[in-house]
DNA sequence: ATCGGTCTGTGCGCAAACACACATATATAA
DNA sequence: TTATATATGTGTGTTTGCGCACAGACCGAT
């Protein structure tokens, strides 16, 4: 894994081509060229992040992947973009992955350069954009949940996201409502909440769903509740009381 | 569809809460009781947004609605979160509707006063929080791809965003690698990229694949696509040269 | 009490994608 | 050149989820 210069142009990513020639150059000096082979790991889940990186000619995936080893590619960056948002975010970082998808260039730049220029005043703008990456989070998780995980797991997913938002057991919806939430058949939730109910982890009639066993809801919902909720906590528990 | 004022605490919603008592206080009389109703429409796909939503006890659905009107949730925001990153990302709007889940509480505070408090100096941090933003969107769009289209469609993408990444048709990568970035077995996407071939929109050998017919290719693929681009030139076009 | 609308159960056939198995083809290195 | 690893093609059987159709159950309004 050959970590080489290179002499592409730092303008040949578009984001760094978008800075006025003032903010460009002040920045200029922290920009570190770097090669990437093919395969390379940028950064690891959950591991600490360096670096920032633009690149120019390179391709890099954002990966998920599950505890079984399976894998799903939530988002793309070359040239159009870069990878590290998590440093800017306030994250530090990601419960992802990022490979080098495509072998090519890229400039890199220090978290401690880029946290310089991104200083943000007040406890509410670092709420905010922590915030947005516990959502990030969210939404990716629900992208690899739609790939590889049952309605059934999902459905168990979903009502526990709404216990956790509700004060109660007792969610008013209806099986057609969910089906329009999961991108599923209403039959299909039928279906599923018929098995959750036989099983005695909830009941429900006619618009009304009572959540029985909350324990057994968690074992029988796939790994991607506990990703997003851990990843909150992460980013925000240290601002919210600890009662939550 | 009654917006009727409540009398709950703000600080019921967990980011306000997290505020120090200065910041809250500075923004408390710029925020606004709501009361939403079952199904209210918080805000529409492409929609300018007025306000920042901060539930107390009501839940908010982030939903993406395809053109043949399937719909799928990509977040879900209760008193953990907030409705409207968009208006201090810099995007103003997202292609998605946010509607009320559940009924209940919210406070409601006008961009205006948003904008005061996050008031980002340089350009340099408005294209991460507008990149930030559009990475949001792809990853969106994901979830929606994985839940609603073929593999053979969502094939059809992947190798679009590459086109547009890569200077060449040629792309080098095997089955077995897409099907890793996609999810899906390796079966899956060679019998994919074998119909592609058959209808001559592709070509490959062993770890090769070249584009032959990339409009085609992009009536192939399924809108996913084309309303990425379109969020990423919608947020990013005013900062890049307008040759891309 | 009755009617009409909504919610849930269920059955059928079908298509997509899965898991597994194995054949064939092609590149790379010995 | 040959051996080996890798890449792709193909077959079988299974599962999951879809589309459609309709039945029964329940609720609220007249």
């Amino acid at each position: 894994m050959p970590a080489t210069k290179h002499k592409d142009d730092a303008r040949m990513n578009h984001l760094l081509a978008a800075l006025p020639a003032d903010e460009f150059s002040r920045l200029k000096p922290e920009l570190e060229p770097i090669s990437l082979a093919l395969g390379e790991v940028i950064y690891e889940s959950g591991e600490q992040l360096e670096y920032i990186f633009f690149p120019t000619t390179a391709i890099i995936s954002l990966l998920y992947i599950m505890e079984n080893g399976s894998t799903a590619e939530i988002g793309m960056a070359g040239n159009d973009g870069l990878v590290g948002i998590a440093l800017y975010m306030g994250g530090s970082t990601t419960p992802n992955r990022a490979v080098v998808q495509s072998a090519g260039n890229a400039y890199k730049l220090r978290s401690k350069a880029l946290r310089s220029v991104f200083d943000l005043s007040g406890v509410f703008q670092k709420i905010l954009l922590r915030y947005t990456q516990s959502l990030m989070t969210q939404i990716s998780q629900t992208a690899v949940c739609n790939r590889l995980h049952s309605v059934e797991q999902q459905l168990c997913r979903w009502l526990l996201i709404n216990h956790d938002l509700l004060q109660t057991n007792r969610l008013i919806m209806t099986h057609d409502l969910i089906a329009n939430m999961l991108g599923v058949r209403r039959e299909g939730v039928s279906i599923a909440a018929g098995h959750l109910q036989e099983k005695g982890l909830i009941k429900y009639v006619r618009g009304t769903i009572t959540m029985l066993d909350r324990e057994r809801l968690e074992t029988a919902a796939c790994e991607c509740y506990q990703v997003v909720k851990d990843e909150y906590d992460r980013l925000l528990g240290k601002y919210i009381s600890k009662s939550h």
